[in-house]
RNA sequence: GCCGCGUUGGUCAAUCGGCUAAGACGCCUCUCUUUCACGGAGGAAUGACGGGUUCGAUUCCCGUACGCGGUACCA
């Protein structure tokens, strides 16, 4: 294994990308980083049927948000292309036809209705799930049954057909798993997959052999669920004679829903509450519509530590990674094998402390952007970063900044008066009432001159300072929220704060 | 059904035969703060079950149970 680590991340431009697709290529690009190794993007676009337009440049973009762009693939070049599979389709039919020469492959020409016949009968029979197998094959209509010349002449007239590999009857097949270590296989006990359809396209079996062996890769990370394929794809390297070149592989645990055991899909987060997605996604032509952690406002780095740490981690007691630190530190013997369920406390977890530890400079394209959607102009940028830095702490998702950052720079339109309602009277209304007029007369405004001036009125009227400090929280903020008061209202500004003191005033004594 | 993979607190998880079983999220209590958070201190909560192997098993082996995945001319 001296050549150099190549691996590839496959998406399926079927749909958005959501959760466990990230993950594979988060893992996929770590694992060659670490390495120094490449990292290439090939599309699987051979169900013309499934193919959503829109998606492969949407996947790309993802990616690139997440800081993982591959190094090589549609768009971006590279020595292997084409990296869509619908533009090798020629290539594939070749090495299919290779394997029917030597005997490991057969061409198939049953019709879907035939196949569904079978398939019932088989089932009346009481197979659960009947398979086109060395059960079976000897009575199916295929170049195994029928006689050369009669396969040559349905070949010759172009009668539809698929080219099936030939699974082994008495043969023992293992897979050295990068994380589960050797996995058994009885070939005999898997169906005769079709490998290139009717339609000439190839299936994901033949494709990944032939693409993984011609773009040199040299491991292939990819989920559990392909696991129960795996026989098929060491065949294929095996019946190819290719099999000094066979990747490596590892087969990545699941992600799970937060509820139940199952496999997270697209549907849990619109049903619980939680993006699935890296970045909206409106499926064009079934309108369906997947909410993305980008927009609902997550932090790149925040949801790329959230990913990585589902289903590995450093044995360490860190949790908090940046993608460097990741892939420096990541290796594939840290990967788990069992499934992880989605946590989404502990995804607004990671984007808190993301939220914590950027700057307010780093921060503030990123809130102004937040503003800016629900029509909030600051004119400022000094000032944001000010504001960014006194609420960051309170804040778990970027939208949190406009709720608690807003008063900043607009006065409240409404104010939560509930609990101070009923302790209020006209020594309280009196109190704010020359509280202003104090403000208005003073030569300076800083938080500490506002609190003593503040304190003194209030040792004067005899009303503990406790009393009033809640009520001029509200008249400022709105609610009970937000940076100490003083400090606020020196951020106003004297005018503005006896303004707000006056606009709040009736609503108070209006209880 | 069959095949494969998995199984440590509610969740993410450490442990590579010595365990009084880390840490984090969430939850609860206290503290700080005349608000909300942040911070700090503490608490409740875990090895699916049954057999082996061993001086000693969470750790190794075998069964069972449970969960998941696959069983498409989808990936």
């Amino acid at each position: 294994m001296t050549h150099r680590i190549r691996v590839r991340f496959a998406p399926s431009p079927t749909g958005g990308l959501h959760l466990g697709g990230v993950r594979t290529a988060l893992f996929n690009y770590l694992f060659a980083r670490h390495q120094g190794g490449d990292f290439v993007l090939r599309i699987e676009d051979t169900d013309a049927s499934r193919y959503v337009p829109g998606a492969e440049e949407y996947i790309l973009d993802c990616l690139k948000w997440c800081g993982i762009s591959p190094d090589e693939g549609p768009g971006l070049g590279g020595e292997y292309g084409p990296y869509r599979q619908s533009e090798r389709k020629s290539l594939y039919r070749e090495y299919a036809r290779q394997l029917v020469r030597d005997g490991h492959a057969y061409y198939a020409f049953d019709t879907p209705q035939e196949l569904e016949k079978i398939r019932e009968d088989l089932k009346r029979k009481g197979a659960v799930s009947p398979q086109y197998s060395m059960e079976n094959r000897e009575l199916m209509r295929n170049s195994f049954s029928l006689p050369a010349a009669e396969v040559q002449e349905l070949l010759d007239k172009g009668t539809p057909h698929v080219i099936r590999i030939r699974m082994p009857q008495n043969e023992e097949l293992s897979l050295k798993d990068l994380i589960r270590g050797e996995i058994h296989f009885d070939p005999s006990l898997v169906d005769d997959k079709v490998l290139l359809k009717t339609d000439g396209m190839p299936t994901y079996h033949l494709a990944v052999v032939v693409d993984d062996y011609l773009m040199k890769i040299s491991h292939v990370l990819r989920g559990e669920e392909w696991l129960p394929s795996a026989p098929v794809h060491i065949l294929l390297w095996k019946y190819l004679g290719l099999e000094k070149h066979m990747p490596e592989f590892a087969h990545l645990p699941l992600i799970l829903r937060p509820d139940g055991n199952g496999k997270l899909s697209k549907r849990d987060g619109g049903r619980l509450g939680f993006p699935v997605n890296a970045m909206n996604w409106t499926d064009p032509v079934t309108q369906e519509f997947t909410q993305g952690f980008r927009e609902t406002g997550f932090l790149p780095e925040a949801f790329v530590n959230m990913l990585a740490m589902l289903g590995w981690n450093s044995g360490t007691e860190q949790e908090l990674f940046s993608l460097q630190e990741l892939e420096d530190r990541f290796t594939i013997d840290r990967v788990h094998k069992g499934g992880a369920k989605f946590d989404y406390d502990k995804a607004k977890w990671f984007n808190h402390e993301w939220i914590k530890r950027q700057s307010p400079i780093a921060l503030s394209p990123l809130v102004s952007q937040v503003f800016g959607q629900k029509n909030l102009h600051v004119p400022d940028l000094r000032r944001l970063e000010q504001v960014i830095a006194l609420i960051s702490d309170r804040c778990q998702v970027l939208d949190d900044f406009y709720d608690q950052g807003r008063f900043f720079f607009e006065a409240p339109e409404h104010w939560d008066t509930e609990g101070i309602k009923p302790k209020w009277n006209a020594e309280k209304k009196d109190f704010f009432e020359s509280l202003a007029v104090q403000f208005s007369g003073l030569a300076s405004w800083n938080a500490i001159q506002a609190e003593e001036t503040f304190k003194a009125l209030a040792t004067q009227r005899q009303i503990k300072a406790g009393e009033l400090l809640l009520p001029l929280r509200i008249m400022l903020v709105g609610g009970k929220f937000g940076p100490p008061v003083f400090v606020i209202a020196a951020f106003i500004g004297c005018s503005q704060t006896i303004d707000r003191i006056n606009k709040a005033l009736p609503a108070f004594s209006g209880a």
